[in-house]
DNA sequence: CCGCAATAAATTGGCGCCAATTATTACGCA
DNA sequence: TGCGTAATAATTGGCGCCAATTTATTGCGG
């Protein structure tokens, strides 16, 4: 029950349990089982799952509790738009300054996935996923951009994990990657973005 | 000293107070100063305070305090590019959205800071340049986005203010205003996205 | 007169209790 | 047996004290 140094983690960790859908949308978030589950006190609990509401990835209401924001489709709309926004502005200089190693890494990466996606289980899948797309963010050299990026990420997530795992859209998934690499590799920018787009856009 | 209900906008208080250029940029924000200043407790001006540090528009150093961040010219580059992403990125749904009355109410605003910038305080022409620039964003008709645009320029605002005034850089600003509001008018997409960009690549 | 060290004042920060509110259960009455 | 209501249990949430740390002040020696 105690955490001295490491007190700013907690949000995080809790925020990678709803990430990974340990916790279901619309579900709310009990302080007593987090304080169990996280070894914390009650109020570094609460401490974090006020960060996490700044943070817009928990929800409140007032004398109920915190819960996983279940947001409706025209919010998931919206955040789709916004990461397309980001993500394809992010493309030029991806593609300004990738070197043949950071090519390499990046397909190492993708083949990651593509293991996973074949013989891994969700949590693999959501790694490496992420690993990926990790990598490629970070090639623009740009903190505040990748930052950005993963707030409005991390914000949609709730809902899309549920039905994300069908095979078709992970496979989907999986070729789309491949083929960023591809676009990259070639310094094909406006490639890239369609590809990136598409990604996004793709009824999860 | 007693707030009841209104307890989350104090920090969007004193945010604002950073935003007008109440605190200079490295500045302690002493907490005892604070629930002088705002009639607040001290463990609400706590919250607020690391609610701000969540949203990256102050910073916290252990057993120190809390400080208007002094970001490094690097860091302004960051925060400036990804605003470009943005805010280019919401030109076509403004343009698109745009209605005639849209465009009518955007150019008594940009009036408004034609004004402020002659013969108003700071505060005047900071605020109509803020409310022309959301009336503008508004447009797009996506909150998260909104939102996003907005949370970055908070971040930015601490250093670039005091040297803001200049007569020149207030004139650039106001015709940079108007050329916005004839671009959406004539529905000029690249046009719009080129002012932007300059707009806020130019040397504040 | 200046620098350094010991002391005092001020400020921050970790933590927990108990009242207020909500959910659940139990009971009595139609 | 079903429903409304009251008692009970569970959960949330506002608030404040005091230790730890830092900064300012004072006093002393060179």
């Amino acid at each position: 029950m105690k955490r001295k140094e490491d007190k700013r983690p907690l949000a995080d960790e809790i925020a990678q349990a709803i990430q990974l859908g340990e916790f279901r949308t619309g579900e709310w978030l009990r302080q007593i089982d987090l304080e169990e589950r996280f070894s914390a006190t009650r109020f570094d609990v609460r401490t974090a799952l006020e960060a996490l509401v700044v943070r817009k990835e928990v929800q409140h209401v007032r004398n109920r509790g915190y819960k996983v924001p279940a947001l409706e489709p025209e919010m998931i709309g919206y955040h789709r738009d916004v990461r397309v926004i980001l993500e394809c502005g992010a493309v030029p200089q991806i593609v300004a300054n990738a070197t043949a190693e950071d090519v390499a890494r990046l397909s190492a990466l993708a083949e990651a996935f593509s293991v996973a996606a074949k013989s891994g289980t969700h949590m693999d899948q959501s790694r490496t996923n992420r690993e990926f797309h990790e990598a490629m963010h970070a090639l623009t050299g740009n903190p505040v951009l990748v930052e950005t990026i993963w707030s409005i990420r991390d914000r949609g997530r709730s809902a899309p994990f549920t039905i994300w795992r069908t095979p078709d859209t992970l496979r989907q998934s999986d070729e789309d990657h491949h083929q960023m690499v591809r676009c990259i590799r070639e310094g094909n920018a406006a490639g890239l973005s369609e590809v990136i787009e598409s990604h996004i856009r793709r009824p999860h």
